[in-house]
DNA sequence: TTGAAAGCGCTAACAA
DNA sequence: TTGTTAGCGCTTTCAA
């Protein structure tokens, strides 16, 4: 710890006080590279002492990235999207790359956005927005850049994709409430489309026909708390007379409709209508709401895109990618009991 | 799909396309450059045939920083922390800088993430960490690199500051309880210490007593609804027999309280205990908890935040400042209607 | 195993 | 206003 507010060291200061070239100076600090242990020891001690650490723009010039991975991501300030951005960034740094964050909640300057990301040579992106343009995604598989796409379409032919499958999803949701005694289904639906979430209202729409029973759908103006409780308040009162399970494409969805039934309308909550969602967010345990949910496992599906992105990374020739994380249904306080010998 | 992608333009091709130097190329993407509108146009149009971007790599090399900025933050899952993430980065992008995101729970590596981060040449850093190493931050100092601090001690002499003064938190929440009614205080404090959550805690019990009002203090292992809930579900029943007012550090304990208080314990709240939470976060206004609260404005926050990095990255020999925020009770159903004349 | 030399793509100082 | 010329700090052939 010397040299107070002096020029950065270089590798050249390094090697010349450790009576090598620079090359040796780069050798020690990549890993597997061919050098003399005791040389690289002496690099070693000469960077300590000065304070060395590799360039992280010059050495990402020279190879062909940088390190950095892009992190673009939506409704950050969300509960499912913040866990979902805290373990990918956590994963990502244990894996030795940096995550540049990239927020949208328009699709506006997204293009511009991503295009400057790519400007920093980027050795991959993570898109968990709620809808990277298709041209964007393109532009990355004309530059054979590795991309993974965390619950969204498959809108484009590049791109590996993790996703919770909405047919299954739907089904699993409307298979739920009626095993547990639902009749008549409602859906919570916001009119703002994404990807995930009307999908899945969709496919739990079809399934609960397929099924036979009827249906009536709710409209929310977009997805989130406040909204979703407007919207529940806001359903003309033979709708929700008529129901008797609502299923919320999202917790945060739940959440809203509940508050909005047990303290804006007075309707009982499982008794008179059962509540499902979907995610399981953390506030869904929280003892005040209590949610049956349908549980996205956010961690193994972390997981799962940073080995997609990681294994493409290190091998780009791989075939395209999709997979599935696996669903698992909660069932606390907002659902009956099941009964006990089927109906 | 294996593609490789093509070999991306340089300013080299779009200078031999466009008839100009290089030097030209570059003055036509430097904004204020001495360029002739007329020779810009020309290059603009050839490196938008060729789709050339500035390689943001190169130019970091040569000028003094990036572009990129550091955000260190802890905690990224919870409520506060990702609302203060999502502004802070988007205010950072909307000002032409590109967010690295390094989060942290433990402070075992961070000193190699933060170093790992200066590798990038970073124009400034931002740290909402629980608990920034003091070493860190002096090291920045030698480097003369831009520093704000969120929230946080001023545990070195270096770093510009925002933050929601303890003692004045400490004592607004005293006085908000005692004015509405509380004759018998208690706190939740985590046994896991930080810099905000112990501060204003402690200056409430501070605050207290020197209003002559007797204090408890009730103990959870560490922040976060679980721990918080356990932590009054734990707590020696004479101790909250004899408080009828308290007061969490942070939204997250409150709710956690309150669910441990009415749920757990069947106590009512705020008839026989009231509730008083910090932050204002999201869940606070939820129509089961309703919770009352002193706000911190995580948007004003922020914007003083980037305020003052920006400020300093243009202009690195302004003094250290310290900014701050203010306060704002916001009274709900936790606790009880202020008595309408004096007490 | 090592060093010399040639770039990576860009900007900045200097001349024209 | 433009072009020329040096680097920025690093990695990487290629010889030794």
């Amino acid at each position: 710890m010397a040299r107070t507010g002096q020029r950065k060291p270089t590798s050249f200061d390094v090697a010349k006080l450790a009576g090598v070239s620079r090359s040796a100076v780069s050798r020690a600090f990549t890993p597997g590279a061919n050098i003399a242990p005791e040389t690289k020891d002496r690099v070693t001690q000469a960077a300590a002492t000065l304070g060395y650490r590799v360039n992280s723009l010059a050495r990402g010039l020279q190879q062909d990235h940088s390190g950095i991975v892009g992190l673009v991501a939506s409704r950050l300030d969300t509960p499912l999207r913040s866990r979902q951005v805290r373990y990918l960034s956590e994963g990502l740094i244990r894996e030795g790359y940096k995550p540049m964050l990239i927020t949208v909640e328009t699709p506006d300057h997204i293009t511009e956005l991503v295009d400057s990301l790519l400007s920093y040579n980027v050795a991959g992106m993570i898109f968990t927005s709620d809808s990277p343009p298709r041209a964007l995604i393109e532009e990355c598989g004309r530059m054979g850049l590795p991309v993974v796409l965390v619950n969204r379409a498959g809108v484009s032919n590049w791109g590996d994709r993790v996703v919770a499958d909405n047919a299954a999803a739907g089904t699993l949701a409307a298979e739920t409430l009626i095993e547990l005694g639902a009749t008549s289904l409602g859906c919570l639906v916001p009119r703002k489309e994404t990807y995930s979430v009307s999908g899945r209202s969709k496919e739990f729409l079809k399934a609960a026909e397929r099924m036979g029973v009827p249906t009536e759908v709710l409209h929310a103006e977009d997805q989130g708390y406040d909204l979703a409780r407007a919207g529940v308040c806001a359903t003309d009162r033979a709708v929700l007379d008529r129901i008797d399970g609502l299923f919320c494409a999202t917790d945060l969805m739940a959440i809203g409709a509940l508050d909005a039934l047990r303290h804006d309308l007075g309707i009982s909550v499982p008794d008179r209508i059962q509540v499902l969602g979907f995610d399981d967010i953390e506030q869904a345990a929280w003892a005040s709401y209590d949610l049956s949910t349908i549980r996205q496992d956010v961690a193994a599906q972390s997981s799962t895109v940073l080995r997609l992105l990681v294994e493409r990374m290190e091998d780009n020739t791989l075939d395209k990618r999709v997979e599935n994380e696996p669903l698992a249904v909660i069932l606390r306080g907002t659902t009956r009991q099941k009964a006990v010998n089927g109906r």
